[in-house]
DNA sequence: GCCGTTTTCGGCCCGACTGTTTTCAGTCG
């Protein structure tokens, strides 16, 4: 069982326990635990069954040690079960509606028997919350709306639809007199692959004119609070944005907090007590006194700490590298020499190899790969041996043309349903680069799945295997393989593993190119480019190489050409 | 439930906004 699934339980349990009106803190060392699986570098069932001792790892005891150890033999949890036994199902869901939390979920169910979102509506409706007790006029009002919004569908997006829905807030607020920055800060600045709203910090005098001209901007739906240093909208369509407004002496406490993440912030200020001080949005204080607070680096040596990027502030052991000098040299994107994926017009792209070849030479490129895909994939148009060899003869007349960049013959092969390929080997020897995915038939038991996999990496011929999971942001989950397994071979073979940088794939994501990259695997960051325009994606890709706390050493397209050519040898 | 070079018990990040409240609880960031 993959470690996001034994999260889940520990997820649901804090949830049930929250309802019931357990200990805060107990609730939280449930979620701390779910982090904690999440994020860990190896399979947590695995370890549980191997006998390693799981209370090693923070945030996780010799309780939660023991049902991570019956989770992975019996792939249950008891304790669980018998909580799920104590409320309706539908309950743990109204927790979903913003606006609601524990207090008023436990109150409706045990004052009037509310179950589920529908019955709550009714009920609301009907009059009958009025008079319990804390709940008045707009509460209900409120509430109704958070439950119209719920029904209209809130959820978390793509991070390109966050980062345009940022850009034009920040074009809105830009004039405003008394703002003298904007800047686009919690999920969004840390390059999460989805984000749940937007988060801006504007930096000026507070009580300025910002909150106005915010809360009146033509897309807002509904204003959900409005303050004196924050305020809140939705959006039509349902993104939310946040507002938080700080003076310039304050901005990078303020910024370090309105970056987060949550957990980054909590340790952060835990680390802060511990040395006597205090840390909140306001600063860095001794006492009274302010010691940081201007920039971030400011309040991260004040700390003791080296500037953490943004990308690595997940309490994912980035506090204890910068408290002792270990943080990483991230890849950027001045590194990345070429791109390794990328489809033309020959298949289902939009622009032709002469076109590619000019872009990516205009960004400063050194060589890209054209990979159309194999016949297999008929939806894309897919090419056999004969389109693909005329093809070729197309890319060396750009190479001939054009001496600001090499154009590689490249191809993606569709990994078959039994793990062969979808071209011929003596095809594939002619190729430059072979890049190697899955397109079809995802829902085969997962060890199947893994023998797929570990026989196309096998192939002699194989460079790359392509986004690797196969999932699809927000839209279908990876299938199922022992990733273990897979990156074991990767390395064996010296199988290149892909971060396919568009937005709707992220795959590998960033816990698992991190760990590939941990087991010495090497990687690549490919747009996968179906036009000109979508070569500029390759940022996407970088930033959840940096979240993978990659450096460009791990990551082949850092390499210049004939470097890359050995590697691929 | 977790955790500990000041603790094995008693803490657990810190603050804004709202609604219903007369001093604050709940929820959220
Ligand atoms: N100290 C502290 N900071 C918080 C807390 N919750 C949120 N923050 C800070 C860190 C977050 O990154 C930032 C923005 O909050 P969000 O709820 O929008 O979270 P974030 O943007 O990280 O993720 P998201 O994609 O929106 O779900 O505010 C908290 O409980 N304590
Ligand atoms: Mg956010
Ligand atoms: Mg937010
Ligand atoms: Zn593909």
């Amino acid at each position: 069982m993959d470690n996001a699934k034994i999260a889940r339980f520990f997820e649901e349990t804090a949830e049930i326990l929250e309802i019931l009106g357990e200990n805060p803190f107990r609730v939280r060392s449930y979620l701390n635990a779910a982090r904690a699986v999440r994020d860990l570098n190896r399979n947590a069932a695995a370890a549980a069954k191997a006998g390693e001792d799981l209370t090693a790892i923070p945030g996780i005891g010799e309780s939660i040690a023991a049902k991570i150890g019956e989770i992975a033999a019996t792939g249950r949890l008891k304790y669980l079960e018998e909580l799920k036994e104590k409320i309706p199902p539908q309950l743990p869901s109204l927790l979903r509606i913003s606006g609601l939390g524990p207090k008023k979920v436990k109150l409706f169910h045990e004052k009037l028997g509310i179950d589920s979102i529908d019955s709550l509506e009714k009920a609301a409706r009907e009059g009958r919350l009025d008079g319990l007790e804390g709940v008045g006029e707009k509460t209900v009002a409120n509430l109704l709306k958070a439950i119209g919004n719920r029904r209209k569908g809130e959820g978390r997006f793509r991070l390109d639809a966050g980062r345009a829905a940022a850009e034009t807030v920040i074009a809105h607020l830009k004039k405003t007199p008394g703002v003298d920055r904007l800047v686009a800060a919690g999920s969004i600045r840390r390059w999460s692959e989805t984000v749940g709203d937007v988060d801006i910090l504007a930096v000026g005098k507070p009580g300025g004119p910002v909150m106005e001209k915010f809360t009146g901007h033509p897309e807002v739906e509904q204003v959900l609070a409005k303050g004196q240093t924050k305020a809140s909208v939705r959006l039509d369509g349902g993104l939310q944005i946040d507002l938080r407004l700080l003076p310039a002496d304050q901005y990078g406490a303020a910024l370090l907090y309105f970056t987060g993440s949550k957990d980054h912030n909590v340790a952060l200020r835990k680390l802060a007590q511990e040395k006597g001080l205090k840390l909140s949005e306001y600063g860095v204080f001794r006492g009274k006194k302010s010691r940081a607070g201007r920039e971030e680096k400011e309040c991260y040596r004040s700390l003791g700490l080296e500037w953490i990027p943004p990308e690595l502030r997940e309490n994912r052991g980035e506090i204890e590298a910068a408290a002792n000098g270990k943080l990483p040299r991230l890849v950027e994107l001045e590194n990345i020499r070429g791109d390794l994926q990328m489809h033309t017009t020959a298949t289902d792209g939009a622009n032709t190899i002469a076109e590619m070849a000019e872009a990516a030479a205009g960004l400063g490129y050194e060589y890209i790969a054209i990979t159309e895909h194999s016949r297999a994939v008929r939806v894309a148009g897919g090419l056999d041996e004969t389109a693909l060899t005329k093809h070729f003869k197309e890319i060396d007349k750009v190479n001939r043309r054009t001496r600001k960049i090499t154009v590689l013959k490249g191809v993606e092969v569709d990994i078959l349903a039994d793990g062969g390929l979808d071209l011929k080997d003596r095809f594939l020897a002619e190729c430059d680069l072979v890049v190697a995915s899955v397109h079809s038939r995802f829902n085969l038991p997962e060890g199947e799945m893994t023998r797929r996999l570990v026989k196309a990496l096998r192939h002699p011929r194989v460079h790359i295997l392509g986004h690797p999971t196969g999932r699809l942001i927000l839209d279908r989950e990876p299938y199922g393989f022992d990733l273990d397994e897979v990156f074991k071979v990767a390395r064996e073979e010296g199988v290149i593993l892909e971060i396919n940088a568009h937005p709707s794939r992220l795959d590998l994501n960033d816990i698992h190119a991190r760990m590939a990259g941990e087991k010495g695997v090497k990687l690549c960051v490919n747009t996968d480019a179906h036009s000109t325009a979508g070569l500029e994606m390759m940022t996407y890709g970088i930033h959840i190489a940096r979240r993978a706390w990659l450096t460009g050493k791990s990551i082949v397209n850092t390499l210049e050409l004939k470097a890359l050519l050995k590697t691929l040898r």
